[in-house]
RNA sequence: GGAGGGAUGCCAGAGCGGACGAAUGGAACGGUCUUGAAAACCGUCGAGCCCCUCGCGGGUUCCGUGGGUUCGAAUCCCACUCCCUCCGCCA
């Protein structure tokens, strides 16, 4: 969420701000409304409770001196002091749950390094790597749904079966292919030889609400998690959610940041309204495989220095599989409501026609820190900063996988394997054709 | 799921109605001593919010969480959460 003092103090970039991505401004006043009535009655309260901590301990003295009916008499005036403490401190806290609600609600302010614009089209494509969609053969330009089941590697029809329509299912080297991409990008991040070492973390896929609210996922995109009611828990939407938690109450010593997480975890997504869209294949399921980059920073230098450290560690990975892909810089509209900044990575998948987003990386200034409360401290300093928080996908793998799978097909009707996750495969060089 | 024990500052740990934002010890930081270090000694040593005549200033809140009793709660009462031990169940 906003810095509350930040929106007292500038309400007019604060306003321009959100207006850069189409944001609806109603919340804004109202928050500016409620804040300057709870300041009034804060003040208010803490004077009277000044005022009863001073007579309570008169109180105190009195009887211990032995002076009852003077003790009497101030007790009587610390109470109706009381009376109309607890009156206003009932207010305040009203007030302040209020604007806390409306505050959840605001999205983050764009950095101004985002681009103008309020819709997709408003996407800057930053650089393209790889051959030109114009440049792929027949033999590529099979979508990859018709080529798992072809192979036998992707079982749509059991996996509706087993758990309804939007779910998916693979088998045999479909699934062996799978797992050795997932394995692959861990096993990067945990090379020393190839940069910065990002700790794996294997988090739980159920969490509890305020886990959820400390990404921004609730109480906004309610629609788009399953939750478990008998024990309020809620299937995560990416490992985004836990990773940024971790820290959540935490103050951090300085010298740790910044603190590099990958995870890999299924990924569990309703996607309510979402019906018939771009659903074929692997293109878009309730359930998927991701593997997140996620980091804590201290300010905005260390944060982007991440952001860029992400973005390049998953293109490395793409590169190795041989892809072609497009980096697009999003505009301050389509930015998710978390963002300051986002860099998609799509990939070309030759058979589907389409650019596939495959990643996303975002960095979230200390939007989610302050709502997960994750601070640092510099130890031998007074007080303590908020974290800025940065992460990205490393990669989400059903659309990568159908992006290999098209990319790599041969006119033979098998699929070659990308060199680097042939050790994985038992040295295998292709799925072989049926 | 059942029975019992517990939750206090960075850590350990006292306090069980007023003198407690909290003893004591350790850690950390600054200093004295020393060629340097250790030891010893002295000092500092939590966070949030609000106000202002912005000063090494004032007020307030926080002892797991939420309620209650009281003039006054870390201390009493209620509920909940989490942790530990034992039993049951289970991959």
């Amino acid at each position: 969420m906003l810095d509350l003092r930040r929106i007292r103090s500038q309400p007019d970039a604060v306003r321009a701000g959100l207006a850069r991505r189409g944001a609806d401004l109603a919340g804004l006043d109202q928050i500016l409304e409620l804040d300057g009535d709870l300041r009034a009655v804060t003040t208010e309260r803490d004077d009277l409770r000044a005022k009863v901590n001073t007579v309570s301990k008169q109180v105190g003295e009195l009887f211990k001196a032995g002076q009852r009916d003077e003790a009497e008499v101030l007790k009587g005036e610390s109470k109706a002091l009381g009376d109309r403490e607890k009156a206003l401190s009932t207010t305040a806290d009203e007030l302040d749950a209020q604007i806390r609600e409306s505050l959840l609600r605001i999205p983050n302010l764009p950095s101004p390094d985002a681009p103008d614009g309020l819709h997709e089209d408003d996407n800057v494509v930053l650089r393209t790597h790889g051959p030109d969609p114009s440049s792929f053969s027949d033999h590529q330009r099979v979508p990859h749904w018709d080529i798992g089941t072809e192979l036998g590697i992707i079982d749509s029809e059991r996996a509706v079966k087993i758990s309804g329509s939007m779910f998916t299912m693979y088998r045999g080297w479909g699934a062996r292919l799978l797992r050795a991409m997932i394995g692959h990008s861990l096993d990067a991040s945990a090379d020393p030889a190839l940069g910065a070492v990002w700790e794996e973390i294997r988090p739980p896929t159920l969490v509890k609400t305020e886990t959820m609210v400390g990404t921004g996922h609730l109480p906004k995109f309610e629609e788009e998690a399953y939750h478990v009611e008998r024990d309020d828990l809620w299937t995560i939407p990416t490992a985004e959610v836990p990773l940024t938690s971790m820290a959540a109450d935490e103050v951090l010593d300085h010298d740790d940041l910044p603190m590099r997480f990958t995870a890999y975890t299924s990924c569990f997504r309703r996607e309510a309204g979402a019906a018939g869209r771009d659903t074929r294949g692997l293109l878009r399921s309730h359930e998927f495989d991701k593997v997140e980059l996620m980091a804590y920073a201290d300010g905005e230098e260390m944060a982007i220095a991440l952001q860029e450290e992400v973005l390049a560690r998953s293109e490395r990975i793409l590169q190795e599989f041989g892809l072609s892909y497009r980096i697009l810089d999003l505009c301050a509209g389509d930015l998710g409501g978390s963002a300051a900044r986002t860099w998609d990575i799509e990939a070309y998948a030759p058979g589907v026609g389409e650019w596939l987003e495959v990643s996303s990386v975002s960095w979230f200034a200390d939007y989610q820190a302050r709502r997960a409360n994750v601070r640092w401290k510099q130890a031998g300093e007074k007080g303590t900063n908020i974290c800025h928080t940065v992460n990205g996908s490393a990669m989400g793998w059903p659309r990568t996988v159908a992006a290999v799978l098209e990319t790599h097909r041969q006119p033979d009707g098998s699929v070659a394997i990308p060199e680097v996750l042939q050790p994985r495969l038992g040295c295998a060089t292709h799925i072989p054709a049926p």
